[in-house]
DNA sequence: AATTTCATTATTGTATACAATTTTCAGAGC
DNA sequence: GCTCTGAAAATTGTATACAATAATGAAATT
């Protein structure tokens, strides 16, 4: 009995699982199906911070009982995606600012880290699988793709930190990215998404060179350039959101 | 509709909830008390890595039904304390070596930037609640109370991290605290507990002189200390036990 | 005697039913 | 017209029931 399967959060989060797939039809109700779907649509923008989150609307739209839609709300709560509020149900997360200037600090303070061990440890397939990665977001941003590029945007930096070979840092790093893509929804994006584009570009000459130090200012900076680009928002979202429009109606009778 | 509510982590999870308490007996069977309930028993090397956990059986001895049970344990496997083995059932988590030695660099990098953060911004007033908190560990050791010793000794990294200002932070060192105290289990301990404490006297002392470098290094030393001292056990544990014993007994008819 | 097979039992996974709470809104009162 | 009250409706919280899967153990076969 070694027995160290999978603790739900390992298998479902994964943000790295390939891109295009489909991404608007029914993706089956596999357990963390429901979690991934949901979590999509919030990061795609889809959800509007704010949104309820009804148990028995979710469970029409996904074909189950309400007993696996509460699952997925609560691990969503869990990473912080979504609030949940006694008694009168689940919304998608409204993150103030001083929680988005703080899950950037802990950005800066983890990434830096990570970088440092990346580039210390890493292969030549490392570095490669992450230029494939580059490319990949050069790509979906060439072709007009905003939900596609946003979600690579994010993805690269989950992907560094898992190559880095620290699970638990890299677990981390992924919530955060979780965390951000909801923060830049709540508070406009000046910066264009472009400037990431680059400075994903300039972090990746630094790690070519294997130049550690040089990787660690630039990812500093590139966090600090992207909470930079925020501003709070004048006022908030509408809130009340059509949720099988929202999450691509795949549920029974249309 | 502000909605700030409880995102169940942050309101269960705080191993700094006062210290003595009703130890053993019934502490209610609100939400998050059987999540609390589990998981100071794994703290408290009650329930041993392997150990089989039931979801009848739980419900039996907190006397609700296993719906309840079932999320407390989806919890505390988001939480990498429980393993889930799907169709088969929830286990106290097994850490292996490697995964002792990611939570222990996690640690470094993250409670280092924590130490930073807090001596630059700490009131006297938090240092004071500092030092409070020190006393205690050094009545429990004193007292030879060696469970309430070794919450006191992890609960001093959470409180730390809570009183440096980033909950983000504060959230990810309270995780990798309590995953320690499961690591410390399965592994030898061949420091004494008492060289921790002596370290967190020193740590003290930094802090009091507002030394952030040197509290840094000691910080980063003495999570070093820790994990040197574990060694890789000879064999693994019983992994059966009565669970109504180790989580002291009060559900119903005795 | 050891191993495989298969029915039995026990446990987990999911859905449904009921209880408790909150929301809604009509109507009374000011 | 506005606010307060309270019953009805809707939604969440919890328990129970049923289905599916895994563990157990006895009988049969080699």
């Amino acid at each position: 009995m070694t027995a160290h399967a999978v603790t739900r959060k390992a298998a479902s989060r994964s943000l790295s699982r390939s891109l295009p797939a489909v991404v608007a039809a029914d993706a089956g109700t596999d357990n963390d199906a429901i979690y991934a779907r949901i979590s999509d649509a919030i990061a795609a923008h889809k959800l509007p911070p704010g949104a309820k989150l009804g148990e028995e609307a979710l469970g029409e739209i996904f074909g189950v009982s309400r007993t696996k839609i509460r699952q997925a709300l609560f691990q969503l709560a869990s990473d912080k995606l979504v609030t949940l509020i006694p008694g009168r149900g689940a919304f998608v997360a409204q993150p103030t600012v001083r929680e988005a200037q703080e899950v950037f600090e802990a950005r800066r303070i983890v990434e830096a880290a990570v970088m440092t061990q990346f580039v210390a440890r890493a292969s030549d397939k490392d570095i490669a699988t992450l230029q494939k990665h580059l490319a990949a977001q050069k790509r979906a941003s060439a072709a007009g793709n905003a939900q596609s590029r946003n979600h690579l945007l994010g993805d690269f930096h989950a992907v560094l930190a898992r190559l880095a070979g620290n699970a638990v840092l890299a677990e981390i790093v992924e919530e955060l990215v979780a965390r951000t893509s909801l923060i830049t929804l709540f508070y406009q994006n000046t910066r264009a998404a472009a400037a990431s584009l680059d400075e994903h570009v300039t972090l990746m000459a630094a790690i070519e060179k294997r130049d550690a130090r040089l990787a660690v200012k630039l990812m500093h900076e590139h966090l600090t350039d992207v909470e930079e680009g925020l501003v709070l928002k004048s006022d908030s979202a509408p809130a009340l959101t059509d949720l099988r429009a929202a999450l691509g109606a795949a549920g029974a009778l249309t």
